[in-house]
DNA sequence: ATTCTATTTGAATCAGCTG
DNA sequence: GCAGCTGATTCAAATAGAA
């Protein structure tokens, strides 16, 4: 839901801003309960691969040293689980988060979350149309990366725009699997010298994908690993307030300019298709209130199978049942549930027509006067 | 390599048959450093909740086995390290391992790879064509899971047979993304009753892949969680040699039944044919993730009769009317149906321009690096 | 036989409001 | 917090059945 009067947290949060510093800490100063959404990118802990050095800087000979290996992981591990636990703590009950890595850490991060009490909503592969082939031909191209998506518990009520996801995706629903070019050409910022301002900069099309689905506008999204702000710039440009926290000050100066640029959306076009669930109840019995159905009138179900009559009070009867559109329609058809407005029917001219089309009647009526 | 001379450790092996067991324990029993390679299906612990219905309401056919529930993470946590444990004893130095999982289980699984010593090559996804959708529109759709391919340690000189792959993949580095059918139809397993005979049945196809890229002829193959057999028919198929281990007499038996009908390849009837690929769908979302557009932009009709504007799903909205491409030039034209593609253009430098041009844009990226 | 339509099904952590 | 009611929700592929 659209979040128009801040919190009282959320009013002291530095909103649309880079802070400077180490993300524990800085994260830790902030209100608790106060963020939306939480985007992370953490280092992929890819030194593991290279040489392992001892803290007197001696260099370990094998890797069959296995408590050497272990406090490796370990380091990395304690540094996930103090991340992931001031970001959760920052989190309001309904809030989520994303996170992305490679096979180098994401079991990691994963066990780390699931361990901490967030309830993991989906993993997302990031496909990449275009990756760096394996040039050794030793192993398969890494072709992918992988996204944990996660709410804060396993009670909390996510944002998720479903619609709006399906509608992105030619009105099939969106799967786990998304297929996004890596960042290059103008999108991939530059330093002073020409080289890549950042070794790892995501694509703003992942990030814009991510916001529109778990996101609306005004919510706020914190980014504890901002490097070149990808998730300011697009949270920007979609009318989501950022946070970003980056201890590197090359990174941070890059972000600015690159935020500097950024205009946001026009609100017209930041509306996405909303969730039929969001549209105004209206009670069946309104219909025969206002008279389009009359007591005594025969409703028709879908299937021709089953005939009952309106009652004055909005409910059906039929010969050995009588309840409410839902409740007759259920029965009849000996399911667990039923769509009453979808199920049943009544005749106009001889033909059948749902009665879902009187609902609607009554919506489209009440968004021209609304109240 | 080819192992044309059994070790004196593998002579010892059960092969091609079905040992009757605990994994755990059986492995144990077997002697050490003797296996080439490890394919594990372990239990996901699915943690359902409550009965699922599609909106057709017919109820969905839940993995509810004794077999994957578990008390807690610890308790799964406990149980894979002891299997693993068992697993890593077994393989030869050179030897390799595979495990497959989804988001419920897999971060735990390749944590504790990592932490007894394995060494991951590769993640890969397998993106099933056909997954089951998300019935209440709550999540996105589960359409992939997840294998880890690790040697036993880092120095291990695994198998991998680059050029076969390549070959397999029509030339091209075979990804880390691998895009199969889920395994239903003849391939599926029916018991006595025309039920399936177990409910977590993976298709042929992935394993034949696993064991061509990963195993030579002759070469030793185990399955701790056997099931119905699907990594011995491949094996068998494929001229490997497989142990299979599984508790339930109920699996076994159809194992038994169906490995008995196995034989063996000829060397020709080893080459695959390639999958025919048809035109890639091309979601009109993606433009306006990817920049091409931006919400806001205005889209003109073919005739110059219409115009409205992007929105940030993917939607348009007109005047009176919002819904995707075709959809709103079908209801502008009065239509039953229309290509959006070819009816609504963009300008650029002041020319009107069709957005077919832009989808023709991708797809010949996509052709540039296909699959 | 052939074509078209209807039905079935798959590793799934699948609701939200009101009283 | 809980009980009870409302009402929103599916894609691809194989198979079965009808024309």
């Amino acid at each position: 839901m659209t979040t128009k009067t801040k919190t009282k947290a959320a009013s002291k949060l530095p909103l649309n801003q880079i802070i400077d510093g180490d993300c524990i800490e800085v994260m830790n100063s902030l209100p608790a309960g106060s963020v939306d959404l939480i985007f992370a990118d953490p280092p992929y802990n890819l030194q593991l691969r290279g040489d392992l050095h001892r803290p007197d800087n001696s260099k370990v000979d094998a890797v069959d040293d296995a408590w050497d290996q272990f406090s490796s992981f370990a380091a990395y591990d304690k540094f996930t689980q103090d991340w992931l636990k001031a970001a959760r703590r920052l989190l309001k009950p309904n809030g989520a988060i994303w996170v992305i890595g490679s096979y180098h850490n994401i079991f990691r991060v994963g066990a780390a979350l699931q361990n901490q009490g967030f309830w993991v909503l989906n993993d997302v592969v990031w496909r990449k149309t275009n990756p760096m082939p394996n040039f050794r031909g030793k192993r398969l191209t890494n072709a992918h990366e992988t996204l944990i998506w996660a709410s804060k518990e396993e009670a909390s009520k996510y944002t998720f725009n479903y619609d709006a996801l399906k509608v992105l995706n030619e009105g099939i629903q969106m799967r786990s699997d998304w297929v996004l070019p890596i960042c290059t050409g103008h999108e991939r910022l530059k330093n002073e010298d020409g080289d890549k301002a950042h070794p790892t900069q995501k694509p703003e099309s992942l990030l814009h994908r991510i916001l529109v689905a778990t996101t609306n506008p005004g919510d706020v999204v914190l980014d504890p690993f901002f490097g070149t702000g990808t998730t300011g710039a697009v949270a920007k440009k979609l009318g989501r307030e950022y946070i970003g926290i980056e201890r590197e000050e090359a990174y941070r100066k890059v972000a600015a300019k690159r935020l500097s640029k950024i205009r946001k959306f026009d609100k017209e076009s930041l509306q996405v298709t909303p969730a039929k669930r969001s549209e105004p109840r209206v009670p069946f019995g309104q219909l025969v209130e206002r008279g389009m159905l009359n007591p005594g009138d025969e409703l028709y179900s879908m299937n021709n199978r089953h005939k009952v009559r309106v009652r004055a009070d909005g409910s059906l009867i039929g010969d050995d049942v009588k309840g409410s559109i839902h409740q007759v329609g259920a029965h009849l058809e000996g399911a667990p549930s039923c769509n009453g407005w979808t199920y049943w029917c009544f005749k106009r001219d001889g033909k059948k027509v749902p009665i879902d089309l009187l609902r609607q009647q009554i919506r489209a009526e009440m968004a021209e006067r609304p109240n």
